[in-house]
DNA sequence: CGATTATTGGTACTTTAGTCTCACTCGATT
DNA sequence: AATCGAGTGAGACTAAAGTACCAATAATCG
């Protein structure tokens, strides 16, 4: 299409009428493209500030075992090895293996060291 | 102004040239009203969302001191006592001393659940 | 200035946390 | 059948974490 074909239209729509009708239709072009130029912004900037879900695949990637991980959700609750065996009906003894073997794959000293890696790695 | 303006203009101009200026006006236009659309949502929606400052009244209304603060921030960043004491050019002795007191004042038993509790009072 | 609070630190002690090694079971895979 | 990973757990430690009590100094406030 180009410009100046509205000399060419029907004699029913006045220039003015026209005229206006393509400034409304770039009106709304202006608009939409902001829209997706929004939407990018929200993809690369909003998104991994306010949504930030667990990246299972992550989990998968640094081995943690199933047990494992709900052993990491209880210490993120802030409770203790035996609050954890009474609430997962192991003993002690297993929680501090899953605790040992989870600090190593986060590759945390301590156990507080290991919430903050996990979040970091979107994993909690 | 009115339509239909261009008609009238100076013959310099032709009536394509003239015709997609006040296309991009319009574009820009549409753009820019865009724009105050998203800041509005923005204000409305997102920033309660991903904001949530540390809460400073409930900091002095727990009595939290300024040192065990410190504390507790880095606490939040997984260091140990005895790190933290080196950070801070302190003792280890003095370091437990504000642990234990941050821990009578978030009302937790263990410096994990400190975190926990801190962050849901906002004060992490 | 006197009172209070914050900060610092020590000692002694108890409790959690964490490591290392070994071992048994179970289910899935090869 | 043999292998492997996951889950379980014991024992003996070492290392942190946390409590209780006490006390000195600096800073702030009325």
């Amino acid at each position: 299409m180009k410009m100046g074909e509205y000399t060419r239209m029907s004699g029913r729509l006045s220039d003015e009428i026209f005229f206006s009708l393509f400034a409304v239709l770039f009106l709304a072009f202006g608009y939409v493209m902001n829209q997706f130029i929004q939407k990018k912004k929200i993809h690369k900037e909003t998104l991994p500030n306010e949504v930030q879900r667990i990246d299972q695949a992550k989990i998968s990637e640094l081995k943690i075992s199933r047990r494992e991980y709900q052993v990491l959700e209880l210490i993120h609750l802030g409770h203790s090895n035996q609050e954890i065996s009474k609430q997962l009906f192991i003993s002690e003894s297993t929680v501090k293996s899953h605790v040992s073997s989870l600090l190593q794959k986060l590759d945390a000293k301590r156990r507080t060291q290991a919430i903050k890696t996990a979040k970091e790695l979107q994993i909690l």
